[in-house]
RNA sequence: GCCGCGUUGGUCAAGGGGUUAAGACGCCUCCCUUUCACGGAGGAGUCACGGGUUCGAUUCCCGUACGUGGUACCA
């Protein structure tokens, strides 16, 4: 049987770590079994769609690199993919359990809910389920007659539909990453499969188009775990438990700072991306992306997929290929993992070192353009790539570490070479700028050797001098060799700036 | 409260009855480099607690604590 897995996302806010490392799990278990990758929208509450999102999503899948083989935007032949168009559907499998008694019609209101919890609390009761112990005190077709539900319905009554949780059963699944996990039904409640709108909710959506859509898989949040005896129940009722894909609850990814799930805030108040891309909410607040805070894509999946899981080696640092081939759910951890931005921005660095210029050169380009520098494709941008980039932990260091090479810096960190300047300096600079300026071949080991020839003939150590030199040209105490610098932006351009330096001291 | 899941250095983690308990990030020291970075060599720092089982438990079992998730006509 073919592998296929599914990533079904809800269109009601940006896809953020966790997400997208579902996704990654989903996408390597599909490819390491030559199975098919699927994306389904869930958009089953129209009023908590935010505009846009679902294109947002496709945008961030892009970006990593992990289309999805069948779904929304490729189109398939399971679709619709999208919830909103598979409403009769749901209805229709909705209506068989209550024929079948294994689900009913409530007309409760939700004030009569409340109303219901309110009592439970003050009678001092654990459990404010609707479940068995309330079901026949509620307005349902259980407690009520045929005739008046008939009645209910025609005149048009709001109503949900609601699972008939049976009693004294245990539910028991083997969870790929977790082993055998058991539930009692009796602390199960009557969960709501279709709502009043005529949507279902997540319960139904999901066992129904998992079950239509073929899928052999399914891994998500281990905030789901709860919910698995609902959706077990569900598979047992409409296709049997064979049918019934295989499970594993990813570990969550938590707060860097201890409490709870990684949430959009944490981003902004911590400081760091938590999304692929730059989201902006439906109040207009956009939340910084991975992708605009410099990561590269290899990167991003790279520090994703390690998050929770390793493949018992110690290798680190994966590529998608790499990562196919290494993964497997066995050693995935169970436990939640603290998210670590310090590390995360190590695998960028890493992915930048090992990146090779031509590769870096498009992203890098637009950074130095929102800076408002151009850089050409060319050989001298090429140098300055492999000079620069192992100094470079995000894309947008890129600026601050090469800007020099294009433009001559607008300031000049005086201060750290007044204090030991003698006059004798002055001299050698003035001497040196004049000795270049006829030099013929400007090459480093031509420029090193004239620059430490004329040090030793006037007597100062040329390690003395480099640091005022290399001031000069970058404007501060940083960059990579000072030889490599003046050989690199010309020898008119290192003249003018040492002689710029000079007028200053 | 109730239910589920989890717990190896500050963080990510390997290991799984006998180990000097890997490795990575971060931190510190030194070397290289008269910048920064890269690279190299070192260092500090850990099996939540209590009971079993066992000749022996970080590892298996049971409790406790703590963390985390669910407890919605959200996903």
């Amino acid at each position: 049987m073919k592998v296929r897995v599914r990533f079904a996302p809800s269109p009601t806010g940006g896809l953020h770590l966790g997400g997208i490392r579902t996704v990654l799990y989903n996408y390597l278990f599909a490819k390491k079994h030559g199975g098919d990758f699927i994306l389904r929208i869930e958009d089953t509450d129209q009023s908590r769609y935010v505009e846009g999102a679902e294109e947002y999503i496709t945008k961030c899948l892009d970006w990593c690199g992990l289309q999805p083989d069948e779904g929304v935007a490729q189109g398939g032949d399971y679709g619709p993919y999208r919830q909103s168009e598979r409403k009769d559907l749901y209805k229709k499998y909705a209506e068989q359990l209550v024929a079948e008694e294994k689900a009913y019609y409530a007309f409760d209101t939700p004030e009569e809910i409340d109303a219901m919890r309110e009592r439970l609390k003050a009678e001092g009761k654990d459990s404010l389920q609707y479940d068995h112990h309330v079901r026949m005190q509620m307005k349902n077709s259980l407690s009520i007659s045929e005739e008046e539900t008939e009645k209910l319905k025609t005149n048009g009554t709001p109503y949900v539909v609601r699972i008939l949780i049976p009693e004294g059963e245990e539910l028991t699944f083997t969870d790929l990453i977790r082993g055998e996990i058991s539930f009692e039904t009796n602390n199960v409640d009557d969960k709501v499969l279709l709502k009043a709108d005529g949507m279902p909710t997540y319960h139904l959506a999901v066992v129904v188009d998992d079950y239509l859509m073929k899928i052999t898989h399914a891994f998500r949040g281990e905030e789901w775990l709860p919910s698995a005896p609902v959706h077990i129940l569900l598979w047992k009722y409409l296709f049997g438990l064979d049918a019934m894909p295989q499970w594993a609850h990813l570990p969550l990814i938590l707060k860097p700072d201890g409490n709870g799930k990684l949430s959009k805030r944490d981003g902004d108040r911590l400081g760091f991306p938590v999304y692929a891309l730059d989201w902006t909410d439906a109040t207009g607040h956009t939340t910084k992306g991975f992708k605009e805070t410099g990561f590269l894509p290899e990167a991003f999946l790279n520090l994703l997929s390690v998050l929770g899981w390793n493949d018992g080696t110690e290798q680190e640092i994966y590529s998608l290929e790499e990562l196919i081939n290494a993964f497997s759910l066995d050693h995935v951890h169970k436990g939640g993992a603290k998210f670590d931005y310090e590390k995360a921005k190590w695998f960028n660095h890493e992915w930048i070192k090992k990146s090779a210029a031509e590769k870096l050169f498009p992203l890098v380009k637009d950074v130095m353009l929102a800076n408002g520098i151009e850089v050409e494709d060319n050989e001298k941008t090429m140098h300055v790539l492999e000079l620069v980039k192992e100094r470079c932990t995000l894309l947008t260091d890129f600026y601050e570490q090469s800007a020099f090479f294009y433009v001559a810096p607008e300031t000049i960190d005086i201060e750290s070479i007044k204090g030991k300047w003698t006059e004798a300096k002055t001299d050698f600079f003035t001497t040196w700028t004049k000795t270049i300026s006829t030099e013929e071949n400007w090459e480093i080991a031509i420029i090193e050797n004239s620059f430490k020839q004329l040090a030793t003939e006037k007597n100062i150590k040329p390690g003395e001098l480099q640091l005022p030199l290399r001031v000069m040209l970058v404007g501060g105490k940083f960059g990579p060799g000072v030889f490599d610098i003046a050989a690199t932006i010309s020898k008119e351009e290192t003249i003018s700036r040492i002689q710029k330096t000079l007028s200053l001291l």
